[in-house]
DNA sequence: ATCATTGTATTATTCACTTAATACAGCAAT
DNA sequence: ATTGCTGTATTAAGTGAATAATACAATGAT
């Protein structure tokens, strides 16, 4: 096979915090990781131990975070061998699609909550993003 | 005497999942009750018991919230007679205004994790709130 | 003075998440 | 055949959150 080199992720960051389940914060790394093309469809992932390590967790925990990426159906497994992400680009794209949408249906809902109109929030967007370029 | 109906909440659901720990969703729905002005400066809060049966949870669970909110000056504790909200009317604005920057803050950093330009996340922010309305 | 209500404190138990330490089966390269 | 890597499974232990069941001190109303 092609030797060496299928780390694709260099020095990642994991940033894990004790505030929400371990795996739950892995999920959506990885999730993040395949929906912008850091992980590429068809790619090998590093074991489940090296990315235990690189990630300082169990090994256990980073096992269950890809159980339930497998059982969603964003990475396959060969028995022996490794993992791999998924070569379904529809679901990929769809998956990236949902995220979005699901960020944007959240803020929305919180905006609302707070008391904000529409309008008050379109404003106060387009000030945040400037204020971001300056 | 019970002929005093301080209850100021009437049918509120607390829809508490079990994701997240449940006294930080109690301080959360508090919060927006304090920011939304459902709860007025210097109003009086149910007991911990009565709150805490209306939610369905434990009365330390309650109380465990409501030591919370003390520590961040929302609420203030008369020993034996009962709680009641701060009336630093300031705080509760620069609350409202902090909560406001943290939901865009954090509804801008997930779509820059996910990959959309600022243009992209405004364009997608107005078509979601054109089909709000419809 | 008595009583109900208030916030508060204590102890024990249960549960999910996490870690730790192994162990096993199957495939590939040597 | 041996070695090394892969995913996977198992058992034990530790931790924080939540529940349950009480108990106590202080206040206001009666």
């Amino acid at each position: 096979m092609e030797g060496t080199k299928n780390i694709k992720h260099s020095e990642n960051e994991w940033h894990l915090t004790s505030d929400r389940p371990v795996f739950i914060q892995i999920m959506e790394k990885l999730k993040l990781d395949i929906v912008t093309g850091i992980y590429q469809p068809g790619d090998k992932l590093p074991s489940v131990r090296d990315l235990a390590g690189e990630a300082a967790v169990n090994p256990n925990t980073m096992q269950r975070a890809f159980s339930e990426l497998e059982r969603e159906g964003l990475v396959y497994t060969q028995r022996t061998n490794g993992r791999f992400i998924t070569e379904d680009i529809t679901m990929i794209d769809q998956l990236k699609e949902q995220m979005a949408l699901d960020a944007i249906s959240q803020f929305l809902k919180s905006m609302e909550q707070l008391g904000f109109s529409d309008e008050e929030t379109m404003k106060l967007i387009k000030e945040a993003l400037k204020e971001e370029t300056a």
